[in-house]
DNA sequence: CATCTTGTACTGCTGCACTAATACAACAAT
DNA sequence: ATTGTTGTATTAGTGCAGCAGTACAAGATG
C-alpha cells in the first residue's frame, strides 16, 4: 500500500472548448510539472480513475498519457501506474529540445522568406518575451 | 486586353502537404507581398484562372482571397478583380512582424510549458540557424 | 442594352481528428 | 495460481474542416 496514494491532480476540462480534451489534459499536466506542482516520482491517477472523474472515456486519458510519455514528462510502468519523470533526465531534456527545434526551424524558415535577419528575429524574440511575461505574472499558483 | 495584365503570381501547391491548399495560397501571397515581389496595385489573377492553373476548385481560391482581404493585404473590387492593397511599405512591414510575432509567441508558450529558459531558446535558435543556413540558401529572390 | 467577366452563395461529398465501447495483455499482490 | 489493477489494442461512431459542383448577383465592356 502506498502511504501517499496517487496525486490529486486538479484538472478542469471544458467540453465546449475548441481544444481537444486529451490536449487539455496534456497541457495542464505539462504546466503543473513545469512549475513544480507535480514533482518527479509522483504517481498520476490511473487512466480509468481520471477518466471517471472527468467523465470521459479511458482512451482519451490514455492518449493524453501517451503524449506526455513521448514528451518525456511521464514514465509508464507497464502495470504499475504512471509517474512523473525526472525532469533532469537527459533524455527528457533531449526530447524537449527536439520539439523546440522543430518550432524554431519553422520560425527560421519564415524569417528567411520574409527577408528578416537573425538579429531581428532575436530582438523580436526578446521583445515578445517581455510582453508575454509581464502579462502572465500568475506563475503556478496554489489554488 | 490589359497592358499590364494580371500578375504572374508564382505559386507551388503541394496537394500532399498537411497544410490546406487555401492556406498555402494565403501564405505564399503574404510572403510575396511582404518581400515586395507583389507590389501594391498589382492585380491578382481572377479566381477561376488561378483555380484552373492550380487545378483546384474556384471556391478554394475564393476562400484564400477572402482571408487575404480580412488581413488587409488585398482589396476586392466587386467585379473588377482583386488587387494588392495600397499601404505598401508600412503594411508589408507590419505584416512581416505580425507573422513572426505569431510564431514567436507560439514558440515561447511552448518553451514555458517545457520549462526551457529564454537563454536556452536563444542558444537553440542560433544553433539551428547555423545548421539551416549551411544547407539552404533560399531567399525572397527573383529566380 | 447585351454580354462577358468578376466575385458570391448554397449544397453536398470526403477524409480525418477526436472520442467512445469493448476486449485484451501483463505485472503485482496475496 | 488466482485475482485485481494497470496500460494497450482494435473497432466504430461523430463532427467538422477542406474542397468541389453548380447556380447566382453585379459591375465592366463593347
Amino acid at each position: 500500500m502506498h502511504p501517499t496514494g496517487t496525486a490529486a491532480v486538479q484538472l478542469h476540462i471544458n467540453a465546449h472548448d475548441k481544444l481537444p480534451i486529451y490536449l487539455q489534459v496534456v497541457n495542464q499536466i505539462r504546466y503543473q510539472v513545469a512549475c513544480g506542482r507535480l514533482q518527479p516520482g509522483t504517481e498520476l491517477p490511473p487512466i480509468r480513475v481520471l477518466a471517471e472523474k472527468l467523465i470521459v472515456n479511458p482512451n482519451t486519458i490514455a492518449r493524453a498519457y501517451r503524449e506526455l510519455e513521448v514528451l518525456g514528462l511521464v514514465e509508464k510502468r507497464r502495470t504499475a501506474g504512471t509517474y512523473v519523470a525526472d525532469p533532469g533526465s537527459p533524455l527528457a531534456r533531449e526530447e524537449r529540445l527536439k520539439i523546440l527545434a522543430e518550432r524554431i526551424d519553422q520560425l527560421l524558415a519564415e524569417s528567411e522568406l520574409l527577408g528578416v535577419s537573425l538579429a531581428d528575429v532575436t530582438q523580436l524574440l526578446n521583445q515578445r518575451y517581455s510582453v508575454l511575461t509581464s502579462q502572465n505574472s500568475g506563475d503556478c499558483s496554489n489554488d
